[in-house]
DNA sequence: GTGATTCCCTA
DNA sequence: GTAGGGAATCACC
């Protein structure tokens, strides 16, 4: 006997109301799946709650059906199904399909009436039948053996919930529902009839033949309106009934749920980007729906703890083409991260764990680190075997404090991630291998606890780290196996890989070891004239206020500014708090002294905080200096970023701030070299547009803010006025930001008109300026993707999206990201010739910080000459472009002497 | 302690 | 209008 009951899906149904409620999601490759996943997940939240062992989900066919033959206005307002929700109707039924689930689609006849059929069928065969969708329509099927449920909103409706909603029974829903209309399908029904009047009517006549034989006797509009429609109400009686009688051929085994193919759902789910999905399906769960376990590879991880297996795995180590490896240390900190092991993987699930320096109380005895580490070390520095690790400039970085200098690195897979979709939110061991692996990786909280009871990882239990230690080597070789072929067929994005970003590697661990010289002592000293202007405002300011108040508090500020002083609120805060922010003190600063105050106030509590009182506490007691991390795989675009500390945002535009550089110093006989690019992003703007004005004035070597202001306004390059040339600069920004008019009449502070006005003389100037965007927006559009010049791509999920605010700001990455990104493949490619060239020719010269357009380094007086030539060399030839690379090059013994 | 909010520093 | 990191405050656990 059969318990649980058979579930029937209105699919047709749940597609639209999922693509209309949810946000239109994507998947990495920028496919729409926001219907997918409503349905998919509605679908599973079915099988969750009743585990039926029949279920099906039912779905209109394309093309007529017998309704359109018997009235040619069916659904003829209806507009074509939309483009992004058409996409999606193939990979719903695919993935369903995948999950084991019948999928069933029937020409001529509409989802509605296939469900009808096999509803009353079952039923007659004493079946329960449960039928979710959001469509009223359906409410006519109920009976003691079938429920409607709306799986979207939660509510069930039997026979009593039928009467609760409608006022009516089943068995008069179409009654009902003739009479009513609707307006979605083009159905007439009674002009001015509603739920209430229908109800009202039928309540009277009992049902729609009784309404129709009474139709003179009631009154008013609606029962002349009526009988205007006794006509055509059989017409609507007929396509608002659904078939019952379809002889649909289909065995109760068609009904049945399958097992799902668990191999093809990971890939599926990984395409479509679910990955809290994918989450869930953890190896565990899998077993519970499936009898095929053996599709995953066995494991054999080992702990190494004797020589003799150490040296079996030695020679195979050595006798590898690639191999990964990962090691575990006591720190995150590069600088203070000390070795505990080291794990490898030969190949996708073989692979070991050496503990070195677990030093728990009792814990094991272990191989001797020191001469473990000086065995592996040739094999470590020798360019052969290649090495594959995840994140590998941070192994780099330790493994250099163990005085061993990591070479042979060929493959990284954050990087392979990070080139194929830069857009993904993470690039974490975890995350990928959770995403294209299906796999549930043993996580560092799970070994290491977390918060403020985490534990380093010296200290976790052997038979506890190594699983996981194994396993991070065994994923990084796994997913090395699925990015390469990837990356391989894509040539401009495996040059950008191979040619930019794996070289960078050790660039980048280079420089971080370098790290930079500060003054601490001046810092400090700064520090204290700040704390005490700091306190002569505060007190100014409370004085003002007539109270005290915490001037960091933009909370507490809001309330004695717009509260208690009654200031005009001229903009608010997202979260539509009055705001407090910068421009908008500058502007209340007019009507009251406190907004002064405040803002000089912020500028040196912020310089304070997070520079001059932060900075001396980075100093690496070892080096006395300062040890920034590059993000390599972060920003979208191709940049760098980075932090602990940022090194990227040292204040250089106000005198104030500018003073902070002078602590960043060169060491006894050494000068700083500043390098930038100058206009670096406007000139690969001329270049990538091929705007004949834009290119004459940089191969003129034109100042291009003067040249764009003689054009816009019409003026005389040496008449140009200092007002002119800064909007000007104003308009060469916004331009490469994707500028709007709106955007560009705040920064100058002009009305949108005026600017509308400077944006549409710049584009008659410049008119291949106007064509790029243009381009670039479609090539975008019908790519999901732009590129730079060198090949980095970006994928732009919501460049075709149907919220306006997603589109345009999707269509001003557009613009921007090919012109910052080739501006980050062009410097890295200088950092990476002028590394190779510190390595062989000058390695006194350190390469000390890189700030996206600026290099700097740090060199011995004697070679400053030389240095600088050399510099400028490596970074002009960098890239061959329409126009030329300009670099300003300063030098001076702190960074603020060398601009 | 953690996370959201707001503000502000850079190219 | 693009791309980042980070400090302080405050509500919450």
């Amino acid at each position: 006997m059969n318990q649980t009951p058979i579930i029937l899906v209105d699919g047709s149904s749940y597609l639209y109301r999922a693509f209309h409620a949810l946000p239109p999601l994507t998947s990495p490759s920028g496919a729409p799946t926001g219907a997918i996943y409503g349905v998919a997940n509605m679908v599973r939240r079915l099988l969750k709650d009743y585990h039926p062992e029949y279920l099906a989900i039912i779905f209109d066919a394309k093309g007529k059906t017998f309704r359109d033959e018997i009235y040619s206005e069916y659904k003829a307002h209806r507009p074509p199904m939309p483009e992004d929700l058409a996409a999606q109707v193939e990979p719903l039924h695919a993935l369903l399909r995948t999950m084991g689930l019948p999928v069933i689609v029937i020409e001529g006849v509409e989802a509605d009436d296939v469900i009808g059929s096999i509803a009353c069928e079952a039923a007659e065969n004493g079946k329960q039948v449960i039928i979710s969708s959001g469509d009223k329509d359906l409410a006519q099927l109920v009976n003691e053996q079938i429920t409607l449920v709306n799986t979207m909103n939660g509510s069930t409706l039997d026979r009593s919930g039928v009467i609760d909603k409608f006022g009516v029974p089943p068995e008069r829903i179409i009654d009902y529902l003739s009479l009513v209309g609707d307006s979605a399908d083009n159905i007439p029904g009674v002009e001015k009839c509603g739920p209430k009047t229908a109800v009202k009517w039928l309540q009277a006549y009992n049902t729609l033949d009784g309404v129709i034989a009474h139709a003179d006797e009631i009154k008013g509009k609606v029962g002349e309106n009526l009988r205007n429609t006794l006509e055509k109400l059989p017409l609507s009686r007929d396509l608002v009934t659904l078939r019952k009688d379809l002889d649909l051929d289909l065995t109760s085994e068609s009904l049945m749920i399958r097992s799902p193919d668990l191999e093809s759902l990971h890939r599926l789910l990984s395409e479509l980007g679910f990955t809290s999905w994918l989450r869930e399906l953890s190896p565990q769960a899998a077993d519970e729906t499936t009898q095929n376990t053996d599709k995953a590879p066995e494991k054999h991880y080992e702990t190494i703890v004797d020589e003799a297996k150490f040296e079996r795995w030695f020679e195979r180590l050595k006798a590898a083409d690639l191999f990964a490896f990962d090691t575990e240390t006591t720190d995150l900190d590069y600088m203070r991260a000390r070795i505990v092991g080291i794990s490898f993987a030969l190949k996708p699930g073989e692979a070991a764990y050496i503990p070195l320096a677990h030093d728990y109380l009792d814990a094991p005895e272990q191989l001797d680190r020191e001469s473990i580490l000086t065995k592996l070390k040739p094999l470590l520095e020798s360019s052969t075997p290649a090495k594959v690790g995840h994140h590998i400039k941070y192994d780099r970085n330790v493994l250099l404090h163990h005085g061993i200098t990591l070479e042979g690195i060929r493959h990284d897979t954050m990087l392979e991630s990070y080139v194929l979709d830069s857009t993904a939110t993470r690039h974490d061991l975890d995350t990928l291998t959770q995403t294209h692996l299906g796999h549930h990786n043993i996580t560092y909280e799970e070994v290491a606890g977390k918060g403020a009871k985490q534990i380093t990882f010296n200290k976790v239990a052997i038979e506890n780290a190594a699983p996981y230690a194994a396993e991070d080597a065994d994923m990084t070789l796994s997913l090395h196996e699925v990015f390469w072929p990837r990356l391989s067929q894509s040539p401009s994005q495996k040059s950008v890989y191979e040619e930019i970003e794996i070289p960078l590697i050790r660039v980048l661990s280079r420089m971080e070891c370098n790290g930079v010289l500060v003054n601490a002592d001046q810092l400090r000293k700064q520090s204290a004239e700040l704390a005490a202007q700091m306190a002569s405002l505060e007190e100014k300011a409370c004085d003002i206020a007539g109270s005290t108040f915490n001037l960091g508090s933009p909370k507490q500020l809001q309330n004695i500014l717009y509260n208690q002083l009654n200031l005009p609120v001229i903009r608010k805060t997202p979260k539509g708090q009055p705001s407090t922010a910068e421009d908008v003190l500058e502007e209340l600063a007019q009507h009251h002294d406190l907004p002064r105050v405040i803002l000089e106030y912020r500028t040196l509590s912020k310089l304070k905080s997070t520079y001059t009182d932060r900075l001396p506490e980075r100093i690496d007691p070892q080096t006395g200096r300062v040890h920034t991390s590059y993000h390599q795989a972060v920003a979208s675009t191709g940049r760098l970023s980075s932090s602990d500390p940022n090194l990227q945002n040292i204040p250089i535009r106000r005198e104030s701030g500018r003073r902070i550089r002078e602590a960043f110093i060169a060491p006894q006989g050494h000068l700083i070299l500043a390098a930038d690019y100058s206009q670096i992003e406007l000139r690969i703007m001329a270049h990538l547009s091929g705007d004949k004005s834009l290119l004459a004035a940089f191969s003129a070597g034109e100042d291009i803010h003067k040249a764009t202001a003689s054009e816009v306004f019409g003026v005389l390059p040496e008449k140009v006025s200092l007002e002119q040339r800064r909007a000007a600069k104003a308009i060469n920004f916004g331009l490469i930001y994707g500028m709007s008019a709106f955007g560009l009449g705040k920064q100058l502070g002009i009305g949108r008109n005026e600017a509308q006005e400077y944006v549409d003389r710049y584009f008659e100037r410049y008119p291949g300026v106007r064509h790029y965007m243009e381009e670039m927006r479609l090539f975008a559009a019908e790519n999901g993707y732009v590129e730079t010049l060198f090949g980095r791509r970006l994928y732009l999920p919501e460049i075709n999206s149907r919220n306006n605010l997603r589109r345009t700001q999707a269509e001003r990455v557009a613009i921007n990201a090919p012109m910052q990104g080739t501006a980050a493949d062009i410097i890295k490619r200088a950092m990476i010739t002028v590394d190779h060239w510190l390595e062989q020719q000058a390695p006194e010269i350190r390469l000390i910080m890189q700030v996206h357009d600026e290099l700097v380094l740090e060199i011995p007086e004697s070679q400053i000459q030389s240095a600088s030539r050399e510099v400028r060399k490596h970074m002009e030839n960098a890239a061959n472009l329409d126009v030329p690379l300009v670099v300003d090059i300063g030098t001076g013994n702190n960074w603020n002497d060398a601009h």
